[in-house]
DNA sequence: ACAAAAGTGTTACCGCTACACCCATGA
DNA sequence: TCATGGGTGTAGCGGTAACACTTTTGT
């Protein structure tokens, strides 16, 4: 695609799709699972509430990079973990052209960043997942994606740290996968507080710091970290992760 | 973006990549997985191996209809099981202009299609996934990343039945799995026959046709198929399908 | 009859599930 | 001291892994 200094376009003999990014962010604040959105300034679907996103420029290396831009100008968020969800491409998903989105989830720490408006003054907030408002374009259907795989992925891959501080408690951790994975109520392998420890030490790549966390009622729980190298390497050996 | 019947050309204000779909499409023979290539014919990487796919139109309802739609241009290959793998978006991975690609993964019975050459007269040929040539573009890093997807999935859903025709035997299952994970040859678990069909039947979703294969030397294995049925109830109940 | 592949049953062990009581902390 | 949540051990069961011999079929 060119730039014609005469006519102020960009011009091709063939045709080319808009291409953006939208971003599902999950946030946990140690019970709850909540989602950033952002509330719409323009038309269409102006005043509701969004995926943060926008537009893939030609100066963005690769679109994670352009997610992660958007997002950071939008939100404030920095230094997380993002990962590709996948296209959506339909036809009509956006009235005014032609648009296909490339969609991420990424995963923080909710209370970790202050959370700002755009540039452009439009609001950002955290909702908790189970409560979600109305939502433009076909982002209900993107963040629906988002849980399936966040479900899918937690089976195999420790992705649940990334929704927690470097030091965190077995409490919290079992809260994740009980608000990811949302068992029934009677299931007790997931809700038990002595099974769910016992397999997440076994797994061999969790340390105790030895510290407690303060400051809060009741008993102090534990503090524990994740073992990065450990995981590393009981990864090259081949393991698993379920529940 | 508009087409300007004056110069020819389609323009917009903002600046759009291209598009492609690339489809890494896995054959089985009841041995070996096998990948489907396409010989490049002009440049850039010309008379290289490389995936099949193309740039996507404004008439394709979504990115997976343009994928499939070149696939079967170039190919023959109809009606099969296609799934999204992810975009690969670096920004010179096409030395010519901004291309981003979206890429799909299929999973075809491999003797079932006569493979053609494209219409442009490129050649389309089967290679074993073990045994594949130099590839254009980051082609390469597209199929690794489709292999490590199937490995994946194939854990979680049933996939490999996709690889087969509707009667099959459960050595040529066994296969599949033997051939997509790809265990060390001292992996009793998964190479034993034995345990294999035991507990692929207790998983509920393979019935016995009461046929054996015949035709072939030695013994004649017993034929199954697979119950799309069962598998949709076993899945709600919550089921889970690992080695 | 021989070679190659397919079919089949049993046992031991490990890991998961289920379950209840005491401890720490702040109010 | 009371209320609340955190921490811990064990026993039974089920399922997986490990193992060898017989049957079928074509040559």
């Amino acid at each position: 695609m060119k730039y014609n200094n005469e006519t102020k376009k960009w011009e091709s003999p063939y045709w080319h799709p808009a291409v953006t990014t939208d971003s599902v962010v999950f946030g946990f604040d140690g019970e709850e699972l909540n989602l950033l959105l952002i509330q719409r300034g323009g038309e269409p679907y102006a005043g509701m509430w969004a995926l943060p996103g926008g537009f893939l420029l030609p100066t963005d290396k690769t679109a994670e990079e352009a997610a992660y831009r958007e997002l950071h100008e939008e939100t404030n968020v920095e230094g997380i973990y993002m990962e590709e969800l996948g296209t959506f491409s339909d036809l009509n998903r956006d009235s005014r052209e032609r648009v296909i989105t490339i969609a991420f989830f990424a995963l923080v720490v909710k209370d970790k960043y202050v959370i700002k408006g755009g540039d452009d003054a439009r609001m950002a907030k955290w909702f908790p997942v189970k409560n979600l408002p109305e939502l433009a374009f076909d982002h209900q259907q993107i963040i629906d994606t988002a849980l399936e795989r966040i479900r899918q992925r937690i089976h195999f891959e420790p992705i649940g740290f990334h929704l927690l501080d470097k030091e965190f408690t077995m409490p919290q951790l079992q809260n994740i996968y009980i608000a990811i994975l949302n068992p029934p109520e009677d299931d007790i392998k997931l809700r038990d507080r002595r099974n769910f420890p016992k397999k997440m030490l076994k797994l061999g790549y969790i340390k105790e710091t030895g510290k407690k966390m303060t400051g809060n009622p009741y008993r102090s729980p534990k503090l524990y970290t994740f073992d990065e190298e450990a995981y590393t390497n009981s990864k090259k050996i081949g393991m698993r992760l379920e529940f």
